[in-house]
RNA sequence: GCGCCCGUAGCUCAGCUGGAUAGAGCAUCGCACUUCUAAUGCGACGGUCGCAGGUUCGAAUCCUGCCGGGCGUACCA
C-alpha cells in the first residue's frame, strides 16, 4: 500500500474544517527527515497556520484531534514549530507484510484511474550503427512502459524507427558504387554496415575538406577579434590602475568586464581551432590511406549524390525502392539483435516510412486551416512565441520530421486514441517538441496529453561525448560486450568460484556475466536522473559495491541462498508456499530494529513505483531498490534465519527474506534488469 | 543575439510542488568473520549547496542580477 497516499487522504479529511482547499496542505506529507521523528511527517500546519491566522502548533493540535490514522499509526505527535510526526504501528507493518506474502504484485494495487498510454521510445535510425546515445531512450522508455503496466495502465509501445531517411541514400549510393550483390546476399548485415561506413566517411571527408578554408577564415577573424579584445582589456586594466579613488571602483569593473570579454574571445579561437583539428583528422584519415584517397578522388561530390539517391527513393524510383525493400529487413535484423540482448520489445514498430503516404495530407490539412505560410520557398507554420517557424515542407518539396511527427500523431489518435503519449527523446529536441505540441490544439488534438520525457547526454569517463579517436561514436554492442566481459572477470573470479557448492559451471558463469553486465549498464543509466548528463564509466558500473545493479542483484542472490538452505534443512520443497500455508498473521512480529526497518522498506514498494511514475523518473525506483537492499544487508548481518526454535522469529524472518527477494526481483524486472539465483 | 538546461563533499551523483543538524556511493581511516555468500556490516573524516541580492516564520529548493559550463536556434533528426 502507498502510505503517503493514505496519509494524504486522511489529512485531506482532517484539514477540511480549516480550509476550503485542503489538497495542497494534505500533500505536504514527507518521509520523516530523521527516524527519531517517526516514519512520516506532515509539514502542513506551519503554512496553514499563517493562512488561517493561528499559531502553527495550535493548528496542529486541531488537525491531530481530527485526524483518523489509528489503523496505521501510533498517536501522532506535534513537534518543533508545528510538524506532525507519524509513526507506523508495528502491527500494521506485520499485517502488511503478511498481506504482501499472499499478493502476486507484492502489495502493489492497481491505479485508481486506468489510462491508455502510448510510449514512443528507442526510435533509432536503422542502417546506422547504434551507439551509446540510443541506450537512454531505449532503457528509460522500456522501464516507464513496465512501470505503467505494473500498476494496471494500458500501455502501447511504439518504436518510431528512422527507416526512411538519408541513411538509406548513403547505403544505396555505397551499394551502387562499391557494393557486391553476392556479398550482400550471403552476409548482408556486416556488408551493409561496411557500405554505410565507407560512404559516410567519404561524405565527412568531402564536407571537412570544403569547410577547411572557411574555417581558416573564421580563425583569422576570431584571432583578430581576440587581439583587439585583449588590447582593450590591457588598456582598461591600465586605466583602472591609474584611476583616481573616486572612479576606481567603476574602472575596476570595466577592466574586469574587458578581461572577461578577452577570455571569451580567446575561447572562441580555441573552439575554431578544435573544429579545424577535427576536420583535418577526417581529411587525414582518408588521405593517409591510398585506396581510400583514390576512391575519394573518383567520387568528388558524394553528399549531393546521396541526397539525390534519397530523393529518388522518396519519389518512388523503382530501383531505389527495390533496394530499400531489400535492405530494410537486414537493417532491422541488426537492431533486433541489440533489442534481444537488452531484453526490449515493442508492440508496434511503425517507422517513418509507414507515414510516407500521409505527409501530403498533413500539409493539406494545415493549409486548409490557414496555418501555413510560404517563406523562402518552404511551407512553414509560424507559431506564437517562437522565433523560427516549424517547416513542414522544404523548398525542394521534401518533407521533414516535423511533418512525419504530425502524421504520426494523427494516426495514433485515430487508431489508438490514447489519453497520453510519452516521447522519450533527447533534451536537445525540446524546442521541436514545444512547437510540435503547440500545433496539437489547432489540429484538434488537445485532448491527448503530450509529454516530452526528455533526457540528457551520455558522456565518456572524461566528461566529453564518447567518441573513438577518429571521431566516430562508439558502437553500442562493443560497450555491451565490454561490460559483460568485465562482469565475468569480477563476478567469476577463481577465488570466488572455489567457494561455490555445487560448483558453478561455465553455462551458469556466462549467464551471470550477461545478467550482471547488461544489468550494470541499464542500472547506471536508470539510476541517474534522466534530465542530467551522466558519465559512462564501465568499471564503476560493474563494481560490486555501491549503488549498482550488482549490489542489488547480490542481495537477491543471498535471499535465495537462504531459502535453499532452509528448504534443505527443514525438508520443505517450496519455502514461500510453506510459509503461506503455515503462518498466521499474529506470528509475524518484529523484535529487532533491523526487522522492522526492512519491513517498512518492503511496504514502501508501491509508494516508490507511484513516485517514479509521477515524475517519469526511474531513478526513484533505483534509489528505492538500493535502500531496500541496504536494509536487507543490515538485517542479514543482524538477524539469522536458520536455527531459530521460536516459530515467531523464524516465520517473521523467513517472510522478510521471501518478500525482499520478491520485491527486488520484481523491482529489477520493471527496470528491465534480471536476477541470478546465486552469484 | 535569443531560448532551454546545469553548477551540491576530493570524485560520481541524489535531494529541487520551501520545512527540523544538507544525503548516498566511491576514495581515505578505524572496528567486526568458529555461524544462512565479508561481493557484507558498523563507525569516523569530509560541504560558504557557483556568487550577490530579494520573497518568507523558514530557501540547496521560489524570484532577480552576475559568474562559469553544456545544448539548441528556418529547410538534418
Amino acid at each position: 500500500m502507498n502510505l503517503s497516499a493514505y496519509f494524504r487522504a486522511r489529512f485531506q479529511t482532517a484539514l477540511s474544517s480549516l480550509t476550503d482547499d485542503p489538497a495542497p496542505y494534505a500533500g505536504m506529507i514527507r518521509v520523516a527527515a530523521d527516524p527519531k521523528f517517526g516514519d512520516y511527517q506532515s509539514n502542513a500546519c506551519m503554512s496553514l497556520g499563517k493562512k488561517v491566522g493561528k499559531a502553527p502548533r495550535e493548528v496542529a493540535a486541531i488537525v491531530v484531534d481530527q485526524l483518523d490514522v489509528a489503523a496505521v499509526c501510533e498517536q501522532p505527535e506535534i513537534a518543533g514549530p508545528g510538524f506532525i510526526n507519524l509513526r507506523v504501528r508495528d502491527e500494521f507493518l506485520s499485517q502488511s507484510l503478511f498481506g504482501m506474502l499472499h499478493h502476486e504484485r507484492a502489495g502493489v494495487e492497481p491505479a485508481d484511474h486506468r489510462e491508455k498510454i502510448l510510449i514512443d521510445y528507442s526510435s533509432p535510425n536503422v542502417a546506422k550503427p547504434m551507439h551509446v546515445g540510443h541506450i537512454r531512450s531505449t532503457v528509460i522508455g522500456a522501464a516507464l512502459a513496465n512501470m505503467f503496466r505494473y500498476v494496471g495502465h494500458e500501455v502501447i509501445t511504439d518504436n518510431h524507427l528512422g527507416d526512411w531517411g538519408t541513411q538509406f541514400g548513403i547505403i544505396i549510393y555505397g551499394y551502387k558504387h562499391f557494393g557486391d550483390a553476392d556479398t550482400v546476399a550471403s552476409d548482408p548485415v556486416p556488408e551493409l554496415a561496411k557500405l554505410y561506413r565507407l560512404t559516410n566517411e567519404l561524405i565527412e571527408y568531402t564536407k571537412a575538406k570544403a569547410s577547411l578554408s572557411t574555417l581558416q577564415g573564421k580563425l583569422g577573424e576570431a584571432e583578430t577579434f581576440a587581439k583587439t579584445e585583449s588590447q582593450a582589456a590591457g588598456a582598461a586594466a591600465e586605466t583602472a590602475s591609474k584611476a583616481a579613488e573616486s572612479e576606481s571602483k567603476a574602472a575596476a569593473k570595466e577592466s574586469k568586464k574587458a578581461s572577461k570579454a578577452a577570455q571569451a574571445a580567446q575561447r572562441r579561437v580555441a573552439a575554431v581551432q578544435s573544429e579545424i583539428e577535427s576536420a583535418k583528422a577526417k581529411v587525414d584519415a582518408v588521405e593517409a590511406d591510398p585506396k581510400l584517397a583514390a576512391i575519394a578522388a573518383e567520387h568528388p561530390d558524394v553528399p549531393a549524390a546521396v541526397l539525390r539517391e534519397t530523393a529518388k527513393m522518396h519519389e518512388g524510383d523503382a530501383e531505389n525502392r527495390a533496394l530499400w525493400e531489400k535492405f530494410l529487413p537486414h537493417c532491422k535484423d541488426e537492431i533486433n539483435r541489440v533489442y534481444d540482448r537488452l531484453g526490449v520489445s515493442f508492440d508496434h514498430t511503425l517507422g517513418e516510412s509507414f507515414y510516407h503516404d500521409r505527409l501530403p495530407g498533413v500539409v493539406e490539412t494545415l493549409d486548409k486551416l490557414g496555418l501555413t505560410t510560404e517563406s523562402d520557398g518552404a511551407v512553414c507554420v509560424f507559431l506564437e512565441g517562437f522565433e523560427s517557424p516549424m517547416i513542414i515542407q522544404k523548398r525542394d518539396g521534401a518533407y521533414l520530421y516535423a511533418t512525419t511527427d504530425l502524421a504520426t500523431l494523427q494516426y495514433r489518435q485515430e487508431v489508438f486514441a490514447p489519453h497520453r503519449i510519452l516521447y522519450v527523446v533527447d533534451s536537445r529536441q525540446s524546442e521541436h517538441f514545444e512547437k510540435f505540441f503547440a500545433m496539437a490544439e489547432p489540429l484538434g488534438m488537445n485532448d491527448i496529453d503530450l509529454v516530452h520525457v526528455q533526457f540528457g547526454t551520455v558522456l565518456g569517463k572524461d566528461g566529453r561525448p564518447m567518441k573513438t579517436r577518429s571521431g566516430s561514436l562508439i558502437g553500442l554492442e562493443s560497450l555491451l560486450n565490454d561490460a559483460v566481459s568485465r562482469a565475468q572477470q569480477v563476478a567469476c573470479n577463481p577465488e570466488r568460484l572455489a567457494t561455490m557448492d555445487p560448483p558453478m559451471l561455465a553455462d551458469e558463469q556466462n549467464q551471470i556475466a550477461e545478467t550482471v553486465g547488461i544489468g550494470a549498464i541499464k542500472y547506471a543509466d536508470l539510476s541517474h536522473h534522466r534530465t542530467t548528463d551522466y558519465r559512462f564509466d564501465v568499471e564503476k558500473m560493474v563494481a560490486l559495491e555501491g549503488n549498482t545493479a550488482t549490489y542489488v542483484q547480490y542481495s537477491y542472490a543471498r535471499t535465495q541462498s537462504i531459502l535453499r538452505r532452509v528448504a534443505a534443512e527443514m525438508s520443505i520443497d517450496d519455502v514461500p508456499a510453506w510459509l503461506v500455508e503455515n503462518t498466521t498473521e499474529d506470528q509475524l512480529q518484529f523484535r529487532e530494529p533491523a526487522e522492522r526497518a526492512l519491513a517498512l522498506a518492503l511496504v514502501r514498494f508501491e509508494e516508490a513505483i507511484d513516485a517514479a511514475i509521477a515524475a517519469y523518473a526511474p531513478n526513484q525506483l533505483c534509489d528505492y531498490l538500493f535502500e531496500t537492499a541496504k536494509a536487507y544487508s543490515t538485517f542479514n548481518d543482524a538477524c539469522r534465519v536458520l536455527g531459530n526454535t521460536d516459530p515467531v522469529v523464524l516465520r517473521t524472518r523467513l517472510a522478510l527474506v521471501v518478500m525482499t527477494g520478491r520485491v527486488i526481483e520484481q523491482g529489477l524486472q520493471i527496470l528491465g534488469i534480471g536476477v541470478c539465483e546465486r552469484m
